[in-house]
DNA sequence: CAATAAAACTGATCATACTCATATTTATCC
DNA sequence: GGATAAATATGAGTATGATCAGTTTTATTG
C-alpha cells in the first residue's frame, strides 16, 4: 500500500467517494438502477445532491464508479479459473462463464452496466472503460497465446484480433441474455457452439 | 399494396405517426438526439406533448420508430451488394461495410440507436428489435449457406451459430468505432482481419 | 339520427437528473 | 497566525421526459 501522506483534502475526498460508491451499490442492488434516485444516493452517502455530480458525471456514470474495482477482481478470477482448464475451448468457456455467473446475480443491473459500457460519454469515461477492456482482452490474448504452445491454436494467429473476435462473440451473446432473448441455458449452449465454430473456422 | 379500407381512425393514426417520425428524423439529424426535446418533436409534428408517447414509449423508443423502415431497406441493399462478390470473405466485408457506410453519415445518431437496440425496454420493443435482428441474421445465414455450395465453408457448419458469431465480431467492432476507440480505417482493417480469422479458425 | 361506447388526444402537472451561484473548507504565503 | 487563494461542497433552481384525468373524435347500435 503506497497510501502515504494523504492530505486532509485527499482523505475527505476518498472517504466521500467511498460513501457514495457504497450507497449507490447498496441502493442499486436493493431497488434497481432506474428506481434509485440520485437524491436517495446522496442522502445515504450523507452528501448534498450536487456533490454526487462532482464524483460522477451522471447517474449512468455511477455504474462505472460502482463496478470498476469489482470488475477488475472479476477478470482476475475468471482468468485464474480459465487457466486451470487443459483445452482452449474450455478455457474460453470458463473465462466467459465466470463473467456471466457474476452478472447473473443481478441481471437488470448488469444490463444497465453494459448499456453504459457500450455508450461512453466523454474522454475521461472512455479511458476508464478502455482500461477495463484492455484488461479483459489482454487476459484473453494470454489464454490464446498459451494455447499456441499446446498446439491448440496456429502460431500465425494474431493475438489481438483473435481476442477481439472471441470477445465479440461473447459480447453479442451476453446482450441476448441480458435483454431476455435467450435464457441462461441457451446462452451456455450458444456460446460454446459459437466458440467451437470460431476455433475451427467456418 | 394491400392498403384497402383504412378507417378514418386508422388514416389519422397513420398520418400522425408519419408526421411524428418525419419530425423526429429531421430534428435528430439537425440538432442531434440529446439536444432535441420531445416538445420540439411534438410541435414540429403538430401534436400535443403527450401524444408523442402514444406512438413511442419513450424518447429512446423514437429512435427505433425512426430507423425501422430505413434499416430494413439498408439490410436489403447490403445483401444485394454482398451477393455480387465471389468470395465469402468479401461478401461478409461488403455486407457489414454497407451498414457502416450508412451509419457514418451520422455517427452520434448511430451511437444512440445502437445503445437503444442493445437495451430493449419491454416485450413490444423486444419483438420489434427481434424482427430486425432476424432479418439481418437471416441474410447472413443465406450468405454463408451459399458459400458452402462454392466450397468456401464447411457443410457441417451450422448456419445460425455461424451467422451469430460473425455478427458478434462485426458488432463489437462497430461499438469501438461509434464510441471513438478506433477510426474508420482501423475499423475496416480490424473487421476484415477478424473475419478472416473466424473463417480460417484460430 | 340520437345515444352510447370506445378510442385517441390534450396539456397541465409531476418527478428527477443535473446545474450553478454562493458558502465553506483546506492549503499556501509572508 | 492572519490574510489570501484554491479547492470543494451545498441545495435551491432549471429543464425535460413522462404521466394521466379530463376532453374530443370516431365507431357502433337500435
Amino acid at each position: 500500500m503506497a497510501k502515504v501522506a494523504l492530505s486532509r483534502r485527499e482523505q475527505n475526498k476518498a472517504e466521500k467517494r467511498g460513501r457514495i460508491i457504497a450507497a449507490a451499490r447498496a441502493l442499486f442492488a436493493h431497488k434497481g438502477f432506474e428506481a434509485t434516485t440520485t437524491q436517495q444516493i446522496a442522502e445515504a452517502a450523507e452528501v448534498a445532491a450536487g456533490t454526487l455530480f462532482l464524483y460522477a458525471r451522471s447517474k449512468d456514470d455511477l455504474l462505472i464508479l460502482v463496478f470498476r474495482e469489482e470488475m477488475i477482481e472479476l477478470v482476475e478470477r475468471a482468468y485464474r479459473l480459465a487457466r486451470r482448464e487443459p483445452a482452449l475451448i474450455e478455457q474460453l468457456v470458463t473465462y466467459f462463464e465466470t463473467f456471466v455467473a457474476h452478472h447473473e446475480r443481478d441481471l437488470p443491473l448488469a444490463r444497465a452496466l453494459m448499456r453504459q459500457l457500450a455508450h461512453v460519454a466523454g474522454a475521461d469515461e472512455r479511458s476508464e472503460v478502455n482500461e477495463l477492456m484492455t484488461n479483459v482482452l489482454g487476459r484473453l490474448s494470454l489464454i490464446i497465446e498459451s494455447a499456441k504452445g499446446r498446439s491448440q491454436a496456429r502460431f500465425e494467429t494474431p493475438l489481438t484480433p483473435a481476442a477481439r473476435a472471441v470477445f465479440g462473440v461473447y459480447y453479442f451473446n451476453l446482450l441476448s441474455l441480458l435483454n431476455g432473448y435467450i435464457n441462461r441455458e441457451q446462452f451456455d449452449r450458444d456460446l460454446r457452439g459459437q466458440l467451437e465454430l470460431v476455433l475451427r473456422g467456418l
